[in-house]
DNA sequence: TAGATATTTAGACAACTATCTAAATTATAG
DNA sequence: CTATAATTTAGATAGTTGTCTAAATATCTA
């Protein structure tokens, strides 16, 4: 669990990726619909998801030749009691 | 709040860090002290001790020639409630 | 199967960061 | 005031990270 929240809050101290997941939170999204959000190439894009994907943020699902990424909110949740059961 | 945020991240992100603020959580300590759990020279810890600063996560008082450190909660407390009313 | 579309992987590179040694600053004690 | 102790600041360096271009992989459609 300790080795969870460093990757969490590696994941968490992007602001790109901390805006992917803001993003995310109004509808999932293929990584195209995503990246029309940003001024950053597809590979970088792909670089983020997956540095959200290994931290449980995000998850996603292959429908034809698109990949539809969904966040993750149960990790959100479980981050946020970590902080506050750590530090209280 | 959001470059709070961002700051914030980035300060919990190390895991050196993260150990400090739980030495701290335990007692008020001089930067010596805490370099006592550590294994790392005494500028290193003074560089964590500075992003921490910057990020609010702890404060200081000077108590003679030392330094002595303190959690700052409120800070954690912000931070839990932010990512709990920004995901859910 | 060939061509088009969506995404990832590989490899390179500049910027950032954690660390170190050495020097400077701040405060106490004699 | 000088020596000592505690901490920070400065400057250098190796490792990490975010970004890019180019190439590879996976899927769909004709």
């Amino acid at each position: 669990m300790i080795m969870t929240l460093n990757i969490t809050f590696q994941a968490l101290a992007d602001p790109s990726r901390r805006k992917i997941l803001e993003i995310l939170k109004k509808k999932d999204m293929s990584v195209s619909e995503i990246l029309k959000h940003f001024d950053i190439t597809m590979p970088s894009l792909s670089h983020h998801l997956n540095i959200l994907k290994q931290a449980g943020l995000v998850t996603f699902q292959r429908k034809g030749q698109e990949l539809i990424y969904s966040l993750n909110l149960s990790v959100f949740e479980q981050t946020a009691k970590t902080l506050i059961k750590f530090f209280k």
